[in-house]
DNA sequence: CAATAAATTTAGCCACTGCTAAATTATATA
DNA sequence: TATATAATTTAGCAGTGGCTAAATTTATTG
């Protein structure tokens, strides 16, 4: 009460605790990139057919060498099948990741437009926090009504 | 109706603005860290009196040698004040991006909680959405009413 | 079918964030 | 104060994802 400036010096989680907020995060990083191209290559090969690295790079924003690695680190583990210069294809391991992503990114988006946020920007906001949800708030946005 | 399967193709966004989103996210990445460490410090020093390199590290849950580095490129940019061997300090640039950090942070955590999200999963989630929410979500999560 | 255009790959660079191990400096204690 | 302990810095490595430029392969077109 006789505290000179009032600061809210509320008291610190434990070190710990903490810890693992950040560790969570730094995994979703992680898996950030491998989710957004299998979501991607999904989109394109349903609505084109074929997924190729030209779309895949003018789609993410980066240049055809840079969606090329990435590309090469997908195939690495699993989640897509390439021949060389040919397009590209999700393997099962792929496409049950595509699904999961595509139904997730949906409940996201759908949810911050019933809160009122316009859909161009809901789009802008879903893309980045969609990696970063919880089971249980995931499944608290499925349920909110307006 | 008569479709097979039904698949829902929904038409895909303009390749610019589909990259667009992507950029801003890799945007939101880039100032993540610089955030985090920055609203961590402005946390230490009032909870402790001073912000010390084996305190960051420990609660981001990284190795010292990574705090430091991380530490290094704040002070390049301008966001700290740091001798060699001792703990470290704010400025202005610093003490103004961790107000703004932890206000936002504190909007998200709050909303979470109101929406029905527990709260130690709702700082886990806060923890990782709060850099990807725009100015109009955070407008509307702020005047949320349960 | 040969030449040109387009797409993909490869090579080589940089920044950032991880790590361990070793060197250095500061602090505490005997 | 001398020594042991704790904290910080430095050195050196790896993975990921950016980039440009150059080489290669595929596709198109004259």
């Amino acid at each position: 009460m006789a505290d000179k400036t009032q600061k809210k010096s509320r008291a610190l989680a434990d070190p710990k605790t903490q810890a693992s907020w950040f560790a969570r995060v730094r995994e979703a990083h992680q898996t950030e990139t491998t989710e957004d191209y299998v979501e991607l290559i999904d989109d394109l090969i349903q609505a084109q057919k074929e997924a190729r690295l030209s779309d895949l790079a003018a789609r993410m924003g980066v240049s055809h060498p840079t969606a090329s690695k990435v590309v090469a680190r997908l195939k690495d583990e699993g989640y897509i099948n390439t021949q060389p210069y040919r397009s590209i294809f999700l393997t099962e391991k792929g496409k049950k990741l595509a699904q999961e992503c595509k139904a997730r990114h949906q409940i996201v988006l759908d949810f911050l437009i019933r809160l009122g946020v316009d859909p161009h920007t809901a789009e802008f906001d879903a893309e980045g926090i969609e990696h970063h949800i919880s089971k249980q708030t995931l499944t608290i946005m499925q349920n909110f009504k307006a």
